[in-house]
RNA sequence: GACCCCAUCGUCUAGCCAGGUCCAGGACACCAGGUUUUCAUCCUGGUAACACGGGUUCAAAUCCCGUUGGGGUCGCCA
């Protein structure tokens, strides 16, 4: 007698805890999951796996909603979000299929395959210190199970907490992954756990057998890390007769150096720069934030978000990049997220790099994923977004951009007429590797004029303002007075004016004369094209600031 | 420590399962030269790997064994 078959429509599922955002390497597994339902007319479906009291946030689950609608990851069940959701199989979150999941629990235990435990945490910490201390393996010694009944039920009624613990069959079990291939777990090697605690919640071994053979889930794609899991979830699916799904264990993502991509990360590299700079040098507001000192000292401590952000800024350092949402906020584009994503730990075969989220439905298979785990490049993500970017068309950047500025900086929307936006944007385009990397670059153009900085110390402005034989500030100067007459100020009436300076007294050699500019209307020797940049500066803005540029290099 | 898994350029990887076409191919990064009004690009060229040791075979990156190295798991986290 064999157990059920699984209907013959595939359906996978990607079971996130929602603490935190979406990290990438669970957007690479959501991603296989919707892309081998889809190459299977199946059906992908979302589970929130908010079964630990402590962590769970509904804030944070939706957060991840939004991160993998973003990513184009669409789900066919699960919790509803915009056009996403719904499904016969709810609810979706486990939290709320607690009587479920006590159903089964006393099954397993009027069968006497699961059995209550008492023993406390600090027991239990204490005999694991022991084993380790004689160099022992521990495992549960089963001291719940040798209770006679009436002792357990008298303690149950007493209202003493306890868990479930399940009895596991002494037999080996043998693991068949689709990727990983076979292999035996020998008896002994694994003990009984604990499948519901003591505060009346699942555990998640119970939780996602119960659920996956509820939802008819037909194939589990998880990470490696589950690997061993496997094994447990399979001896309690033979003990309630559950179908057993097809296993694809996904290798791990990890950092350049071989780290675990963690959140940490961020505060990681904002201890660093703080150490490099200074302390001194950040804002006063952030110096007297309570418990600055304690997070410096502290590798454990982490910062708010928002403070992570605005200590990042303050500092102009850039944050390492590690759920979605922050590859989101650092202008990358979620084709090639998931393009980059998905050739990590797969790809399709010979030399083919570039695809998009169909070609990915189409060719997706485990026999093409890896067994080992993968580092993140950063630079390489970078540079298929940077192809992306130039692929598209400059109204389509302009698009995206506004959009990006829309979330991120508001700003530029509040300070630049729309036609100025749309150049800034356009004039950006061919210089930028994602729709953010130039937001920093821009921001002379939002700042009032007397908040430019001239330094006549600094190496490349001395050198475009003063160096050579027809120095840039002597440019300037005769060219005050004809822009203050130029009347149409746009990119063609300026490309003549200045072109015909240029013609006339720097030898044909626009260089002599826009690095100049430059400087005067950023303080630096980098801006975009420098008709564009005067156009959206303003008349009276490229001006004033010429004016004050010619001021401070009057004194070097 | 025990158990499980893995091993090709700095990184992601092709090639391996069906041994010869591989003194190992691509991409990113890096280096050199060139183009460019700045920055960013762009073009050309280059450096760079089969972890080690044994087998099997006419022949091994490809098959087998061992060693070393890496990773995962060993929670009332998921």
């Amino acid at each position: 007698m064999s157990a059920p078959s699984h209907p013959p429509i595939v359906r996978t599922r990607f079971a996130p805890s929602p603490s935190g955002h979406l990290h990438v390497g669970g957007a690479r597994t959501a991603l296989f999951c919707w892309a081998f339902a889809h190459q299977n007319h199946g059906r992908f479906i979302l589970r929130i796996e908010d079964t630990d009291q402590k962590r769970s946030s509904d804030a944070a689950s939706v957060g991840f909603l939004r991160d993998l609608k973003w990513l184009g990851i669409n789900w066919d069940e699960g919790p509803e979000f915009e056009d996403c959701g719904g499904g016969d199989y709810g609810p979706y979150f486990q939290s709320q299929r607690l009587e479920t999941y006590t159903k089964y629990l006393d099954q397993l235990v009027a069968e006497g395959k699961a059995y209550y435990a008492f023993d406390t945490a600090a027991e239990l910490d204490a005999k694991r210190a022991e084993a380790r201390k004689e160099n022992q393996n521990y495992r549960y010694d089963r001291a719940g199970l040798m209770l006679p009944p009436e002792d357990v039920e008298s303690r149950l009624k007493a209202g003493e907490p306890a868990v479930i613990r399940f009895k596991l069959p002494e037999q080996p079990i043998v693991i068949r992954d689709e990727i990983l291939g076979e292999a035996t777990i020998a008896p002994g090697q694994l003990d009984d756990f604990v499948i519901r605690k003591a505060d009346g919640y699942p555990t998640y071994h119970f939780a996602v057998v119960v659920d996956d053979e509820l939802m008819q889930v037909t194939h589990v794609l998880r990470a490696q890390e589950h690997f061993m899991n496997t094994a447990r979830h399979m001896v309690l699916q033979d003990a309630l007769g559950f179908r057993r799904p097809v296993y694809a264990h996904l290798p791990l993502i990890f950092n350049p150096d071989g780290s675990k991509m963690s959140k940490r990360d961020k505060d990681k590299a904002l201890r660093a720069a703080v150490r490099e700079k200074g302390i001194d040098d950040l804002s006063a507001e952030f110096r007297t934030t309570a418990g600055i000192d304690e997070w410096l000292r502290d590798k454990d401590r982490q910062l708010e978000f928002d403070s992570a952000l605005m200590l990042a800024d303050d500092l102009n350092v850039s944050l390492p990049e590690i759920n979605v949402d922050d590859f989101r906020r650092s202008g990358y584009l979620p084709e090639v997220l998931c393009n980059y994503l998905a050739l990590l730990g797969w790809n399709p075969g010979g030399d083919v790099e570039k695809f998009d989220r169909d070609f990915l439905i189409e060719k997706f298979s485990f026999e093409r994923v890896l067994k080992s785990p993968a580092k993140f490049d950063r630079a390489k993500l970078l540079s298929f977004n940077h192809d992306a970017i130039q692929a598209l068309s400059t109204e389509q950047f302009v698009d995206l951009f506004r959009a990006h500025c829309n979330e991120f900086h508001t700003e530029f929307l509040e300070k630049l007429p729309p036609e100025h936006f749309d150049l800034l944007a356009a004039a950006n385009h061919k210089r930028s590797k994602t729709l953010d990397d130039q937001v920093r670059s821009s921001r002379f153009f939002i700042e009032p004029d007397d908040a430019i900085e001239y330094d006549p110390t600094d190496k490349s402005a001395r050198r475009a303002m003063l160096g050579g034989e027809s120095p840039g500030r002597a440019h300037l100067e005769s060219l005050l007075p004809i822009l203050e007459e130029q009347e149409d100020w746009d990119v063609v009436s300026l490309e003549r004016t200045i072109g015909a300076y240029v013609q006339q007294h720097a030898g044909g050699n626009l260089g002599k004369v826009a690095q100049p500019l430059r400087v005067a209307v950023t303080g630096t020797t980098i801006s975009p094209a420098i008709y564009e940049t005067l156009t959206i500066l303003g008349k009276v803005s490229t001006v004033n600031r010429i004016r004050r540029c010619l001021d401070a290099f009057a004194m070097a």
